[in-house]
RNA sequence: GGGCUCUUAGCUCAGCUGGAUAGAGCACCUCCCUUCUAAGGAGGCGGUCUCAGGUUCGAAUCCUGAAGGGCUCACCA
């Protein structure tokens, strides 16, 4: 494969031979960016910043660059400076040479995954096992797959994973209040989903819980009192004591409630479109980790105080004192997560980063996790990042589970589903689709909404959601984008597509927005790249939206079908099949699916 | 109180190596379907980029401080 330079790669030499052969003097680099529309050209060269070694006006270096681009550089074609901007006209063949280099390229703008470079773990969703998933768990599990398949698409190999929160306190809340309350009713018996049948019974015991508590106070404790010794909360303790003494009866009771978690869990994924390579069990993992804290005993990376609990003191780096693990030398949160990290680079040896999406109030946990394990001395621990996100917040304010003021994921995807269909019959142009077909495509069009939507935003924003108003249709939107896209699949259609039309090469004078759209294919290698550097969905989401919006601009002002000559026509036949691959890519980063139809 | 983080148009957001007159969508007002899907396009209205300093030829962008919002500072996870 031969390796082609880069028009600025080409510029920036010619430009640096320019200012040594003129100036006499050597420049470092040379800074580009797009042309304003409102200047002619197509690449444009900053001069201000070259007049830290060269001593002259902006005008004139300019000028004396423009020349010598214009003489020297075949593709050059003319150039003009305002102020201290060079702007640079390229010739059309540059583009055309371009745009058939790439056009039978279904993968276009994607690397194939090195041998050479080490994979990355990303741990996205890590649900607790006693509720069903809501808004805030669509946002992490978007934000996880999406990332996932960027820095997949970026050229690395990627495990997705989770660790499943399936232990502790809050799970035995369920199962006492099912116990207590169920009347031996399963999924099957209900036909509930699983962990929606979970979920209820948590609601239950918070309900419990709370009656108790105002009878402990009506008899004469205070809140606190009352809180610490409500008997059903004693009693679920009770039970989290026989689970870690591994229990048989409890044991049995928390198998088969989980599972009917996980097959609801699985099928939200499915819905959602997600999916993962290796799971985590925090029932299994949550004893990791002592051993290394052993280990970090003796090199002094931790120290033990007088009541036998193991700190790490992170003073020195600004932080606090952390503890590691408790006096009576059980694991805490932090133990665990120093040994799940070790057990997957055991579990997967190629395995040279993590990042770990979880929401932004555990900020300072992972900060504190990865200098530990950098003390550790782990050189992977250097790769590790987390992919921090804002909460999603209701109108009403925050979701809390055991309130039921929770957007339920299930409910929000057939809510979306739902309110594409209404949008879809209104505008009626689905004659020939049968109940099914519509059906499935209603799902793609509010899933593609509701995922854009969330992901064009950047991670650190917390999202206030309302709804009733917060996801269009329309505008800068998932739907936007597929309709697009299902508009390029009817011309391709009508246009009787086959492979010599696609791999045919014509020369034709470029309209400007057939070379807007070509610019703009150009950027995706780069904005993929750009995104895996920057775990960043909404770089993709808006360089798509861009595309999307210069294809748009094309598409009303250009026939394409209509075109005058056969040339032209194949042409612009082409540039809408790359323009809707290239969507169809973007969108798949997103984990959104593009119709065919809409 | 300490730490982290956010603040750009009425609303939701872009603006990621500091660069030209700060851009989109929604909403509101015009116009465009006898031509490839109008979930579209063309245009208008709308901004002291929270505030105050600083660095720079040049700051929404970098630095310092302030204000307001969020998160966090457990032998919980």
């Amino acid at each position: 494969m031969k390796s082609k330079m880069s028009l600025q790669d080409t510029l920036t030499n010619h430009i640096k031979q320019a200012i040594n052969s003129i100036y006499k003097v050597a420049l470092e680099t040379v800074e580009f960016q797009a042309t304003r529309k409102e200047f002619a050209g197509d690449i444009t060269v900053v001069v201000f910043p070259m007049l830290r070694v060269i001593k002259g006006n902006p005008m004139q270096i300019g000028e004396a660059i423009g020349n010598y681009l214009v003489e020297n550089v075949a593709n050059v074609k003319a150039f003009n400076v305002v102020k201290g901007f060079l702007n640079v006209e390229i010739e059309d063949g540059y583009y055309r040479e371009f745009f058939n280099s790439i056009k039978t390229n279904t993968t276009f703008g994607f690397v194939a995954p090195s041998v050479n470079e080490k994979a990355v773990m990303v741990e996205y969703s890590s649900p607790n096992t006693n509720k069903p998933l809501h808004l805030g768990h669509v946002r992490n599990n978007l934000l996880g797959y999406s990332v996932a398949e960027i820095i997949k698409a970026a050229g690395k190999k990627v495990y997705k994973t989770q660790i499943i929160n399936d232990r502790g306190i809050h799970i035995c809340k369920s199962m006492l209040a099912w116990q207590r309350f169920g009347n031996n009713e399963t999924p099957e018996s209900t036909g509930l989903k699983g962990d929606k049948l979970v979920g209820n019974y948590y609601v239950k015991f918070d309900q419990e819980y709370k009656k108790e508590i105002k009878d402990l106070i009506a008899k004469g404790q205070t809140e606190d009192e009352a809180k610490k010794n409500a008997p059903i909360l004693l009693e679920a303790q009770e039970m989290l004591i026989k689970w870690e003494a591994g229990d048989e009866e409890v044991v049995a009771l928390w198998t088969k409630m989980n599972t009917w978690v996980y097959d609801g869990f699985n099928i939200t994924y499915k819905n959602l479109g997600v999916d993962f390579d290796t799971l985590y069990y925090e029932s299994e993992t949550y004893l990791l980790g002592k051993e290394f804290v052993a280990e970090g005993l003796k090199t002094g990376v931790f120290f033990s105080k007088e009541d036998g609990s193991v700190w790490c003191d992170l003073t020195d780096d600004g932080l606090d004192e952390k503890i590691v693990l408790r006096s009576d030398g059980t694991a805490v949160y932090m133990t665990q997560d120093i040994g799940t990290a070790i057990q997957r680079v055991k579990d997967y040896p190629d395995v040279g980063g993590m990042v770990y999406t979880v929401g932004n109030e555990q900020d300072y946990h992972f900060q504190v996790l990865f200098l530990i394990l950098k003390k550790l001395g782990f050189d992977w621990a250097k790769n590790l990042f987390h992919l921090s996100y804002g909460m999603v917040d209701l109108p009403s304010g925050k979701m809390k589970s055991r309130e039921g003021t929770v957007v339920d994921a299930d409910d929000l995807i057939v809510e979306m589903a739902t309110t594409a269909g209404e949008i879809s019959q209104e505008l009626g142009k689905l004659e020939n689709y049968s109940e099914a077909e519509k059906q499935e495509l209603y799902k793609t069009i509010g899933l593609g909404a509701l995922k854009y939507y969330i992901l064009k935003v950047d991670p650190k924003k917390r999202i206030l959601f309302d709804p009733k108003s917060s996801i269009d249709f329309q505008g800068n939107t998932g739907p936007f984008i597929q309709y697009t896209y299902a508009r390029i699949q009817s011309i391709l259609r009508k246009a009787n597509l086959d492979d010599v039309v696609l791999s045919s090469t014509v020369e034709v004078a470029l309209h400007d927005k057939e070379k807007e759209l070509v610019k703009q294919l150009q950027l995706f290698p780069e904005v993929i790249q750009n995104a895996a550097d920057n775990h960043s969905p909404a770089l993709i989401a808006n360089y798509t939206y861009d595309l999307v919006k210069e294809f748009n601009s094309f598409y009303q002002n250009v026939s394409i079908l209509g075109a005058n000559t056969q040339n032209e026509k194949v042409f612009r036949v082409q540039l809408a099949y790359v323009v809707a691959n290239t969507i169809k890519n973007a969108f798949g980063l997103l984990g959104v699916q593009v119709p065919e139809r809409m």
